[in-house]
RNA sequence: GGUGUGGUAGUUCAGCUGGUUAGAAUGCCGCCCUGUCACGGCGGAGGUCGUGGGUUCGAGCCCCAUCCACACCGCCA
């Protein structure tokens, strides 16, 4: 037996008992005829004394200890003298009377502490190492918590959790597929999924009326802090429900993790906002409800006083920071800088303070009179102390995006998007379809399997363009967390819907004709969702990237810097695929 | 595909307007230290300034190219 505890769990109560323990050195200190280390496993970090008055041969093997190198030791625990409240163990050491190294160390790139030298290139390079540290740990044991209830809790609501294939065909629409050569058919190749979709669907079709799925989906684009080639959905599937059915489902599951993962109880319903609300409130299809500073449009006010600027915009938007009245010239014109930026790309922006006195003073001040900034004032709802800032712009959505990243950055300055407070929204009512100028045809928002809103089908022979969806996205402090819709289980419905995405009926069959074969045999009304839990996990652990909560994530170019992978292959498997590369020009 | 920021000791960073031998902290090594817990004290080793080219009497610093990392835009049904 190679440790009867572990390194986080003595105490007061374990005093005078002979243990055995194994793990790592975290960190020796010597002090001249003494010497303390303090071992380290996933569980705590427990003290060795080692003493030259008790046994000099042993406090002399001590003191050639490494960081890192795993040890064994037996000994008795004893109560501190010098007790240490900030680890738990901190009341205990253990007088050593045996010591034995299982393996010894290099000394690591960087040091395995919380607080840790390394940068994230090394770190990554040395995952095994970061994954050491108690800060990533707890982020992996905070994910394994989550998914351990997610498996509770829905098969406390009667879902069979059944694995698709990895190995599937490539299809259109959506991200680029990873795809994977088929040996045994040559010049074939398989795709991997960008999400189960259809086989969830073919699986109600089979009468599995309640599916989920923890799962790797796989998409082959470009890599963001929250983005990851391939990342981990919560998919799941219901028959015979309609919208409300999954949302209020998904939603009790959403407050069961709040509740058992943050012991957050959210008893109020998730507010449920329109996707044209959402755009024409806060400019985002996934706002940050933390804060208000909702937009408000003052076209009306504004216009036509001999501000050409305002005069000729299509759309003009304010939003107002409370108590914002304070910033300085300096700080507005870091603001002006902000949204220039070309990642922003306004022109510029107008801003005005309440004074105290409840006058307005502008930047425009020139262009409008005392009474039509009051005017202004009342339109923002404005109090003494705050500021308004006003954008405008050619087009509505462009100068609402830009709005949208105006009122995020505020909300950061002014230090109101708090990470230990959750905003939870659902975004309803998604167009179907949105307009592709590369491809030059209507897409579909969702995908091609989404069932429009009962209503709008006639719109679909009409103004396709305007035809609702039955899809929903549950946003939370401006993260989409998951997302679902209603699909589509006519199969005249659904080649409807292909026909107008541009497919021939032959395209269609064949891209899509399994499903569309199955829906000619029974398919059942059916719904569902994916959550993202890698998403989830870092909201709940307060994560700025998700790769700090999995194991071995891939860089910001999709490479694994330990594995050093991808990487080119052999000649010999290229022959065997019947693969020849090609230089990129 | 694009924009921005960065690359200097094992590591994290500083390095002024281009000017002597490129610094700090930490880690590492050695010596001292019997109650430390980020122990402390003294000493030491450690550098292709990402790479290639250019300007200059002289480049870590300026210019061009290139590679890598990070953030973002496009993209991600």
């Amino acid at each position: 037996m190679y440790r009867t505890n572990t390194c986080g769990e003595l105490n007061r109560t374990n005093i005078g008992s002979h243990v055995t323990l194994a793990g790592w050195v975290q960190r020796t200190r010597k002090m001249g005829g003494m010497t303390f280390v303090d071992l380290r496993d996933r569980y705590g970090i427990t003290q060795l004394v080692f003493s030259d008055n008790t046994n000099a041969q042993l406090c002399e093997e001590a003191n050639r200890l490494g960081r890192e190198f795993v040890i064994q030791i037996e000994g008795i625990v004893s109560e501190r003298s010098n007790k240490n409240a900030n680890i738990l163990t901190g009341e205990i050491e253990i007088i050593v009377d045996k010591l034995r190294t299982l393996t010894s160390s290099e000394v690591p790139p960087f040091t395995i502490e919380d607080d840790t030298d390394g940068g994230d290139d090394l770190r990554m390079k040395y995952r095994y190492l970061d994954l050491r540290r108690s800060f990533v740990r707890k982020n992996l044991e905070l994910r394994h918590k989550m998914t351990m209830e997610v498996r509770r809790y829905l098969d406390s609501q009667g879902f069979l959790e059944v694995e698709t294939p990895m190995l599937i065909g490539s299809t259109p629409e959506g991200a680029r597929d990873f795809v994977v050569p088929s040996r045994m058919n040559p010049g074939q190749f398989y795709a991997l999924p960008q999400s189960p979709q259809t086989l969830k669907q073919l699986l109600m079709v089979s009468g599995f009326d309640r599916y989920f799925q923890i799962v790797k989906c796989f998409r082959d684009e470009d890599l963001r802090a929250d983005r990851q080639p391939e990342f981990t959905q919560i998919d799941c599937e219901m028959s015979f429900v309609e919208q409300e059915d999954v949302i209020n489902l998904f939603e009790s599951m959403a407050k069961h993790l709040f509740k058992t993962l943050r012991g957050i109880e959210l008893k109020e319903a998730f507010p449920r906002m329109t996707w044209h609300d959402a755009i024409k409130y806060y400019g985002s299809d996934k706002p940050d409800l933390r804060f208000e500073m909702k937009f408000v449009e003052l076209a009306q006010v504004l216009k036509g006083c001999g501000f050409g600027v305002f005069d000729n915009a299509a759309y003009i938007g304010g939003i107002c920071a409370q108590n914002a009245a304070v910033y300085t010239r300096k700080q507005l014109d870091n603001l002006i800088e902000f949204v220039k930026k070309p990642q922003i790309g306004a022109n510029g922006l107008v801003y005005a303070r309440v004074e105290a006195d409840g006058s307005v003073k502008s930047s425009v001040d020139k262009f409008y009179t005392k009474d039509k900034l009051q005017e202004l004032k009342v339109a923002m709802n404005a109090n003494p102390g705050d500021l308004i800032l006003i954008m405008s712009g050619d087009n509505a959505n462009k100068t609402r995006k830009q709005l949208c990243e105006l009122r995020l950055e505020m909300g950061n300055q002014l230090g109101l998007r708090n990470k230990n407070k959750f905003a939870c929204l659902w975004v309803i009512d998604f167009p179907m379809f949105e307009w592709s100028d590369e491809e030059n045809r209507l897409m579909a928002m969702h995908h091609p399997f989404t069932h429009p809103k009962d209503e709008d089908i006639p719109l679909l022979d009409t103004n396709a363009a305007e035809v609702r969806a039955d899809a929903y996205d549950m946003v939370i402090n401006g993260v989409e967390v998951g997302g679902g819709s209603i699909r589509i289980h006519d199969p005249k419905l659904q080649a409807r819907m292909f026909e107008i995405l541009g497919f021939t009926p032959e395209k269609a069959q064949e891209q899509f004709g399994f499903l569309m074969n199955a829906f000619k045999f029974g398919a059942p009304p059916h719904g569902g969702l994916a959550y993202g839990l890698d998403r989830w996990v870092s909201l709940f652990a307060g994560l700025d990237s998700i790769r700090d909560c999995i194991a071995f994530p891939k860089n910001n170019s999709g490479r694994d810097v330990m594995l050093d992978a991808p990487a080119p292959i052999e000649q010999k498997q290229l022959d065997e695929l019947c693969l020849q590369t090609k230089q990129k020009e």
